[in-house]
Order: C-alpha cells, then structure tokens, then sequence
DNA sequence: CAAATATCAGTAAGACTGACATCG
DNA sequence: CCGATGTCAGTCCTACTGATATTT
C-alpha cells in the first residue's frame, strides 16, 4: 500500500486480501479474454475439456467447479460457436459428452495465450520463486474443504 | 488437491487459484456475518469508519473500495438500523459526515470476532509464518495497480 | 464553466435455488 | 422407489453504466 492510509484491520485480513487480488485477476483475465470474445467459464469450460477428454456434463461440472445448471447455458454458447461438441452417450442415455472440436482446440491456443499474459501482468511485482510460493499456499487452503 | 484429478493447466494459475481461494473465504465470512444479520460491504463500511473517524462518502468509498454509487445503498441499510450517522458537512454541503452510532461500533465488536473467526477457518492449513508470507505477497499484488 | 459530491435507475456476470422430465 | 443427469426458470450479491441535482 503506497500512500500514507493507515491499514485498517480489515486490510490486514486474508479474506479481503483475497478478494481484492482475486477481483484484479479476474479484471484482467476478463479484459483478456475478452479480445477473442470469450469469458471466464467459456475458458474455463475449454480448458478442462481439452485436457479431460471427453466429459459427462455432471462431470465436466465436478472438475471445473461450475454448478451443473450454469454449465447448460456456458456449453450453449459454446456448441452455439462450434467449439465443441456435445453427443447424447449411447451407453447411458442420461449423458452428454462433450468434447473439443477442432475449432475449439484452435481458439483455446489462443485463449491460453491470453490467460498467461494477463497472469504474467498479475504476478509482476513477484519474482518466480515468489509465484510458486504463492501458489503453493492458495492450493493448500482450497484443497482443505474442497475434498 | 486430494484425489487423483491431473492439474489441469487452468489450475496452476494464479488467477484461478486466487479465485477459487477468494470464493472459499467470501463463502466462510459471509455465513458468518449472516448470524448478526450483516453482509460482507456493510461489515467492511463499518470496519473503515471505526477506524477513521468521520468520513464522506467519496472518500469512504476510495478507502473502503466500493463504487460510491454501491456505498449509498450500503450506507441507507446501516442508516436504518441506526448503525452509523450520516450529518450534512455545514462547511461542504455537497458531503455526508458518515460516523459510527455507539450500536454500530457495538455490534462492530462482534463482527469483527466473526470475521476473525472466518479468516482461522479459511487459513487452517497454513502456520503463522505462511500466513504472514501469504498477507504479504497478497499485499504486493494488490498495491500495485491501486495506487 | 469545470469538477466533485451524492443520489437514482438500470445492467451484467457469477453463483446460487427450486422444479421438472428422463433414465439407470 | 431412489438416485443421477440434464434442462428451465428465477433469485441474490457484487460490480458496473448512465443520467441528474447540488455545491464548490
């Protein structure tokens, strides 16, 4: 904190500095994004999905923590575009997989591009050693509740 | 991360990390908060005014980093619970003095055990010293577009 | 006139809730 | 019958946008 502001307790609290470095990370990665028309859970969604395989929507829903009722209207848009495809499963008719499509995997190049540089901006006051500390800490106080 | 799920590259950013850290912590103080029946922008209004006194609404808003359009409608819902004071400023009259009532700064008290209460739950895996590491290299990332 | 303050109205993204039909 | 899956509709909180009256 520049200036002369004296730190409220509030400041000093994890939660909100949590909040307000999280708020700017989604600023910036939104901003980013933003300039291939896409937004955070369309990459999100993407992302998983490349790596994943083929998914069942639930499943989909479990790894990239996306309520199930928001990933309908997210894998809208998405098929809408053609960036995946989402195919009723023959073994359990209950199921849709979903997959990349060739364009998707094209546009996710260029999405995970993005993601990196608005990360990059994100972490610039640290110095590397300083970013995998970092990360290691947030990863250790999501994995607690998070099973 | 428990379980066997591959770290998708989505999870090793710090954007993603922040975010899913970020929410974990929301989630914790605003159940808490819930049990005086306050929600997380009041409790953070009530926190910067205890602490600096009387203020106006745009530079409580420029402290406190919510919109002053927002901070009406916060400042309207502690005004009807006679949690704070809002006096015309007779030197300005553009200006509000916003100020703690002593119900405000009483059940401040409170709230400030629960929010603390929150932040032991949301940081349970780390020690003191990785806290202090965290608040730190948190503080650095939020301090630099900020001004 | 320009800038700051406070207010009101509306909008958007994200995360949630409940109800429902289908299928195993 | 129960549980899981996917869909639809709506709510809530937080964050923004634009427009306006008042005052400095």
């Amino acid at each position: 904190m520049p200036h002369d502001a004296p730190l409220t307790h509030l400041q000093t609290l994890p939660s909100w500095l949590l909040g307000r470095a999280s708020a700017l990370g989604h600023r910036l990665v939104t901003d980013h994004l933003a300039r291939e028309g896409m937004r955070m859970p369309h990459h999100a969604v993407l992302c998983t999905v490349a790596e994943h395989g083929p998914l069942a929507q639930a499943e989909l829903s479990r790894i990239v923590r996306i309520d199930p009722k928001d990933l309908v209207a997210v894998l809208n848009d998405l098929q809408a575009k053609e960036l995946v495809t989402r195919t009723p499963d023959a073994r359990d008719r209950r199921k849709n997989a979903i997959d990349l499509s060739p364009a998707g995997r094209t546009l996710l190049g260029r999405l995970e591009a993005l993601g990196d540089q608005a990360n990059e901006a994100l972490t610039a006051p640290l110095d590397e050693r300083e970013r995998a500390t970092l990360n290691a800490l947030l990863a250790r106080i999501i994995a607690a509740p998070e099973s």
